[in-house]
DNA sequence: TCTGGGGTCCTAGGACCC
DNA sequence: TCTGGGGTCCTAGGACCC
């Protein structure tokens, strides 16, 4: 479902989220390089990146180039409580929200224009309110599609605010080193760089399908069209996660069959919790490996039901991990992981019937369902015991 | 100094169906 | 016995993002 109007859109963006809130909470750590994470740097203060702390960097490396930094753990549910602080903010401001993660948003201010004031005016009013309110920098950026207000926002950090006007979008955009460009990584980026390509105008001059060559198809119109600021994605509000996953590094020691098998159920008791927790059900299973030479792999297996069932899902999984066992005792396993994905909403409720009743009792039983659950939940019931997985329609969709 | 944990989307081949 | 095009689903891998 989505809504969308014409109007200039805001990218809404915490800096340095999980520093900037230690910072918040603890004033010792203001005005000082702050790294979040100890094994690996999950977020760094700017007085940290000033050093040249990176998220993704080890932690060794990190504290080499930064030795006064202060190391705190990571406090999600801290994190947690000040993204939804935050988010409230932005609903307040419009409707229209695409959250993109947890420091992260989308926000479609057309037609707002009359009551709240230009798209300017309403980014840096949303600025003072989410440091009033919850005490963190954050900074905007603001154009007329989504990839440009990104883009604005990363060349505004930190606690800053960008607005692109309408003539300068190209001139603003083509100066710009090609891994400004949404999607482009490490990969992408070498690629285009062993052309002699670096900078946003020179992708714009190659045509289309030199691009497709290069990057192949998906790529290289992607890229085609961002260089040229053209970008029709609408915020969309209310997007469903497609997966949901996790994962334990497993360091350098070797671990035991069993020791292998006891983290896998962990991880599907985990994951199976959170999918019961957010009603959604699932269909996929993939086991995720990582092995001592670093090359991955993963295994996956679908079930013609859609399940929430803890044991069915460490069935499948312990499936594919018995498959993969060979390669996971020659290689060595520094990572396993487990995601859920095809996920299917579970806020369905199902009608058990004896196979042998008719009509009438089928349609209390909707009567039933729609008294307690409200009417548009019921689209249709299937027909359980002896032949599974008959589905009927008793309305239409 | 070897690289965490959470995600998204795209590609490509094969099975299967009409 | 050989022949087609088109579509969906599943599996595996890879690039990228925060």
């Amino acid at each position: 479902m989505f809504v969308s109007t014409d109007g200039p859109i805001l990218h809404a963006d915490l800096d340095a989220f999980y520093a900037s809130v230690e910072q918040r909470d603890d004033p010792r750590l203001r005005g000082r390089p702050v790294i979040v994470g100890g094994g690996v740097v999950l977020a760094a203060s700017y007085e940290a990146k000033a050093r040249g702390v990176r998220t993704a960097m080890g932690g060794r490396q990190a504290r080499a180039l930064c030795p006064d930094a202060i190391v705190v753990p990571p406090r999600m549910s801290a994190y947690s409580a000040a993204s939804k602080a935050v988010f409230e903010v932005f609903a307040a401001t419009t409707p229209l929200v695409e959250g993109i993660s947890i420091d992260e948003a989308f926000l479609d201010v057309g037609g707002l224009r009359r009551i709240a004031g230009s798209a300017a005016d309403i980014a840096a009013r949303l600025r003072a309110e989410v440091a009033a309110a919850v005490g963190l920098p954050i900074t905007v950026g603001v154009a007329r599609t989504k990839f440009l207000a990104k883009v604005a926002s990363a060349v505004a950090k930190p606690d800053g605010l960008l607005v692109v006007p309408h003539d300068g979008e190209l001139a603003f955009l083509h100066p710009l080193p090609v891994e400004r460009l949404w999607g482009v990584g490490a990969v992408t980026s070498a690629k285009l760089r062993d052309h002699g390509i670096g900078t946003v105008g020179q992708v714009a001059a190659l045509c289309e399908a030199e691009l497709v060559g290069m990057l192949g198809r998906a790529a290289g119109r992607h890229l085609h069209a961002l260089a040229h600021n053209r970008d029709p994605r609408p915020v969309e509000v209310g997007r469903r996660r497609r997966s949901i996953g996790a994962q334990r590094a497993l360091g350098s020691r070797q671990r035991g069959h069993d020791e292998l098998d006891a983290t896998l159920a962990a991880l599907a008791d985990r994951l199976a919790r959170r999918l019961r927790r957010a009603d959604r059900a699932c269909r996929t299973v993939t086991l995720r490996m990582r092995f001592r030479d670093y090359t991955r792999a993963t295994r996956s297996h679908t079930i013609a039901e859609a399940t929430t069932d803890t044991a069915v899902i460490l069935a499948a999984a312990r499936d594919l991990f018995a498959a993969a066992w060979p390669r996971i005792a020659a290689d060595g396993l520094t990572l396993i992981g487990l995601a859920l994905s095809n996920l299917e909403n579970s806020d369905a409720v199902q009608l058990a019937l004896p196979f042998d009743r008719g009509g009438p009792v089928l349609d209390s039983a909707v009567d039933t369902v729609r008294d307690r659950f409200g009417t548009t939940a019921i689209t249709r019931a299937a027909l359980l015991g002896r032949d599974p997985g008959i589905s009927v329609p008793l309305l239409p969709d």
